[in-house]
DNA sequence: AAGTAGCG
DNA sequence: TGTT
């Protein structure tokens, strides 16, 4: 298993900058990958993907899930971190080690040392879901990074600046890609386009997002 | 300290 | 969102 994460500093990995303070890795995660659809299952039994709603009351494109000592959710009350899944009022599944291990190399990789996520954000998106911009602000401090880590299925990523009327960038991300922002861009405006259609050998017709955060 | 990862 |  920890040879399947080393692999990663040997495999074909390159870093793709975004823009101050945000570095894509592409491939990054690839040796891991199926590792990390394994972790994901074991905490979808426990914590199950459902669609959230918006304090407004709509009802997100995007299934989520959470595993760590604190959850996102969002609800008519707003959005937050939790202890606990409402939805089976038990404490979120433990954060795998799998992905502790992944986001804090990565991290380091790119500038951040000693990344310690509490938090992890699960994202399923099927065929249309999106993301609209917005940024990551629930998290007690920003000066730890977000770590994203793209799973299956293509999809266009948005990332702009921390003013909402910078222009976003389209940066496609692919299964294994890992995107790490902080500093300077901890709360620029990010999303995702709608999701296209299609078939990936990992995950079917989904595209599965893991964002890591030290959110407490 | 009001509003929010959505909508047109 | 609710409350000193």
């Amino acid at each position: 298993m920890n040879d399947l994460l080393d692999g990663a500093r040997d495999s074909a990995a390159y870093l793709e900058p975004i823009a101050e303070g945000a570095t894509l890795l592409r491939g990054f995660a690839v040796p891991a990958a199926a590792t990390l659809l394994a972790a994901i299952e074991s905490v979808v039994q426990a914590a199950p993907f459902r669609h959230m709603a918006t304090p407004g009351g709509r009802r997100m494109s995007v299934a989520m899930t959470n595993c760590g000592r604190g959850g996102w959710v969002t609800d008519h009350r707003g959005y937050r971190y939790t202890a606990a899944d409402p939805l089976t009022q038990r404490p979120w599944p433990a954060l795998p080690a799998v992905f502790f291990d992944l986001a804090a190399r990565a991290a380091s990789t790119v500038g951040f040392a000693g990344f310690a996520p509490d938090a992890c954000l699960i994202n399923r998106y099927r065929p249309g879901a999106r993301l609209t911009l917005h940024q990551d602000r629930d998290e007690r401090d920003f000066k730890a990074p977000i770590v994203s880590v793209s799973l299956g299925l293509p999809a266009v990523f948005l990332f702009g600046g921390v003013q909402r009327r910078d222009r976003p960038r389209r940066i496609r991300m692919e299964s294994g890609d890992v995107a790490v922002w902080g500093g300077p861009a901890r709360l620029a405006y990010h999303g995702i386009a709608p999701l296209v259609d299609g078939n990936h050998p990992l995950t079917g017709r989904c595209r599965i997002n893991l964002t890591l955060r030290k959110a407490l």
